[in-house]
This record gives structure tokens, C-alpha cells and sequence, in this order.
DNA sequence: CACGTTATTATACAAATGTATAGTATTCCG
DNA sequence: CGGAATACTATACATTTGTATAATAACGTG
């Protein structure tokens, strides 16, 4: 009977397995207590293998921000895609996606936090934040124009931009306080309150987004 | 010529030394470089003299954030209180400065982002945000609801208190994503942006908030 | 089944960390 | 001005940190 002591797995698998690693440390204990030892003991290996992954622990971390980013934009993506009812309807969902589970969540607000943290003084950080959030602006503006034209609204390019601007804001601060769970209201409520302001921003009728299938 | 090595300082400026340098450093550094040394040597102080005025390092950032927090949101109730114009004004003015210097700074949101990103696993440090944001949305709500009143819209406390929910997170959000300087846009565009989306948010007739002063 | 490749472990090390303690210098009060 | 109170420094210490290196075990291939 010849245990093995240990897995060799491929180099896809096992980079993956200590990102996913870095990000439970990285939100339970912040860039202060993410360790090297921890981090590998987490993804159940020696703290020696992750240089034989990444040159250093920063390159690492950097690592695991890109791929968090990549991983939230892409699901609130995909849903707006899921939505084949219209315009309205995409809109909708990609909004009311981001205010509710799985993205609505503590363990990913922590994460986003701890490296926005970090954006002012690390080039790294801020080249991935960049291009992370000009990808939701981008997504998000896409899903602006065909509604506003729906409804005869302005929709020149500087319109579509600043609305896009300002959805982007009301989500992510609807995203950041309702997932952190404060306890000073339920967080059910999101959906419906993050629709009702998008309508106002972009002057569309009542209940356009809050009950799509009406129009 | 005796020059005197160090000076003494009374509890409070001393005190207040050390927290401005734990800030200084921890935008600098985040929670991972903000080392008692630094911070110590920031402040023109020998290392141990930290735990003269704090029980240990985690009470000292503890005390910072409470600290930071109290500043932030004083210097925008501040604004709101400068304006007596009257209602619209005053709402108009707290968004207002909410994304304009000083409050708009990636300093600030650095140390922010920094400490939001414990609020999931310190239990001090999650009181202190519950706290905070009570407060701004308490600061808020009272803000917004003489000005549907004075627009004979609906006011009851449910209503107001979902508007202050939006309007926080837009604020936020705007906030946040402004004072980063990402670049994408100018960020001297934010104060028309939000004033404008907070008429759409709260129903209001165009331009109540934009130019508040033909009403 | 051997064998070479390499993914993985184990150990080592200097630097940095938070904290404790003892000593020193400043300031205030009589 | 003298001397007590204490704000402050200096040093020491055990841990923990990121990284480097050498040894080892797993796996694919012949």
C-alpha cells in the first residue's frame, strides 16, 4: 500500500487552485495577513512551490486581482446575455445581477476592497482596474444605447457615456454596501430599488426596468 | 546650545500625529507595508513610543479608521449645512461635494477601499463602518425629504429611505471610481453626472438639482 | 519496468515584524 | 532651581516574513 504523499497536478490546475488559495487568504485576512505559508497551506501544498509558479508573492497576488476581476465581470455578462427578451430586459438583468447572489457577496466585496486599496501605488494594480472597469463601462453603455432609442431618448455617444458613468457608480456602491451586510436594511430590497434608480437616471418610464415584460 | 533631542507632546496632538502617519502610511503602503516602524518614523517618533498611546498596532489602525471616517463624513455635512438656499441647495451641495476635491482624492479612497476590505472578518472594524454609514445615510435621508415634499412627491419614510440607499451608492460609486483617476474621463464632469442622476433618482424635474437657483 | 524530467517538498537564511523592558530626557510644579 | 512625574528613546527578543537552494518523489515515455 504506497500512498502517495503528494499530487502532481498540470500547470493550469494547480495555478488556478493557489489563486483560489491567495483570494480566501487575501478575505479572511486582508494584505496583512495573507501570508506565503498560509496561502500554500490553504491550497494544501509547501510554501516553496509557489515560486516555482510565480517569480514572487506579487506577482502572485497581482495574479489572483486579474483573475477575480475577469471572474465578476464575466458573470454579470453572461447574464445580460441569458436575456434574449430585449433590450430592457438585458439591462435589467445585467443590473439586477450585480446586485444580487452570487455577485452580491461579502467574500468578493472584501477582495475587490483590499486590492482597490491598493490601485493608488502599485502600477500593476491600477493597470488591471483600468482595464477591468473600462470593460463594465464599455458592457454597460452597450446595454444603454438600444434602450434609449427604444424609447426616443437622446442617445448621442455623450449621453450613452455619461449614463453609463453614472449606472456604473449606483452599482457598484449598491454592490459594495449591500454585500457587506450591515444589517441596516435586507438586502432583497437591491434588485428593486437599483432598477427603480437606473430608470430615473436614464429618465426612462416607470416600472421600464422594474417590469420589462409590460412594454 | 542645548537642543533638545525630542519635544513632548500633549496626549491629543501626539495622538493625532500618530493617526495622521498610520494614514499616511497605510495609503501608502496598504496593511501590509504599514509597519509600526514606518508609521513610527513618519511621525518622527521612536517605534515604541506607539504603545505608549495605543494598546498595540490593530488598536492604533482601529482608531484610524474611526477617525478618517468621522473627517469624511464631517467635511460633507459641512457643505450641505453652508448652503442656505434652501433644500434643493443644500441636497444639491452634500451630493456636490461628495465628488469634488477635497473630499475626492484617491488618498482617501485608498485608505477607504484599505479598510472596507476588513470589515468582513474584524468585528471592530465592521462596527465602525455600520456606524459610519448610518450616519451618511441618516444625513442623507433628511436631506432628500423636504425636497420631494417641496415637489408634492411621495415622501413617506419608506420612500425616502430607498432613495437614500440609491443615492449612497451612487454617490459611492462615483466617488470611488472618480478619485481613482483612472483616467477614462474627467473627473471634473462627476458633479453634473451625479446631480443629474440624482434628479432621475428622486423623480425630480430636470435641472432642480443642476441649477437649483430657478426654483 | 527502468529512467529522465520536473513538479513538489524540506530546510535554511537574512530581513522585518510586533512587543516588552529598561533607561533617558523633558517638562511642570513647588 | 531642584526634583518628581512621565513622555519618549533605545535595545532586545521571539516570530514571522519572502526567498533561495538542495533533495525527493511522482509521472510520462521509452
Amino acid at each position: 500500500m504506497t500512498q502517495r504523499s503528494y499530487q502532481r497536478l498540470g500547470e493550469d490546475a494547480r495555478r488556478n487552485a493557489l489563486l483560489e488559495a491567495t483570494l480566501d487568504c487575501l478575505a479572511e485576512d486582508g494584505m496583512g495577513g495573507a501570508s506565503v505559508r498560509k496561502i500554500a497551506e490553504r491550497a494544501g501544498v509547501s510554501a516553496g512551490l509557489i515560486r516555482y509558479y510565480f517569480l514572487s508573492k506579487d506577482e502572485m497576488v497581482h495574479a489572483a486581482y486579474a483573475y477575480l476581476m475577469g471572474n465578476l465581470t464575466g458573470a454579470a455578462a453572461e447574464s445580460a446575455r441569458m436575456a434574449s427578451e430585449g433590450p430592457a430586459q438585458a439591462l435589467a438583468h445585467f443590473i439586477a445581477a450585480n446586485v444580487k447572489h452570487p455577485n452580491l457577496s461579502s467574500r468578493k466585496v472584501s477582495l475587490w476592497a483590499t486590492f482597490i486599496g491598493r490601485v493608488r501605488s502599485g502600477q500593476r494594480y491600477a493597470q488591471i482596474h483600468r482595464e477591468s472597469y473600462r470593460e463594465f463601462l464599455d458592457l454597460l453603455e452597450a446595454l444603454i444605447h438600444p434602450v434609449l432609442t427604444q424609447h426616443n431618448l437622446p442617445a448621442g455617444p455623450a449621453t450613452c457615456h455619461s449614463h453609463a458613468i453614472a449606472l456604473n457608480g449606483l452599482i457598484d456602491g449598491l454592490w459594495i454596501e449591500g454585500s457587506l451586510g450591515h444589517g441596516l436594511y435586507d438586502p432583497a430590497r437591491l434588485p428593486r430599488i437599483a432598477l427603480s434608480a437606473a430608470e430615473g437616471i436614464l429618465r426612462l418610464p416607470n416600472d421600464t426596468l422594474t417590469h420589462p415584460f409590460a412594454h
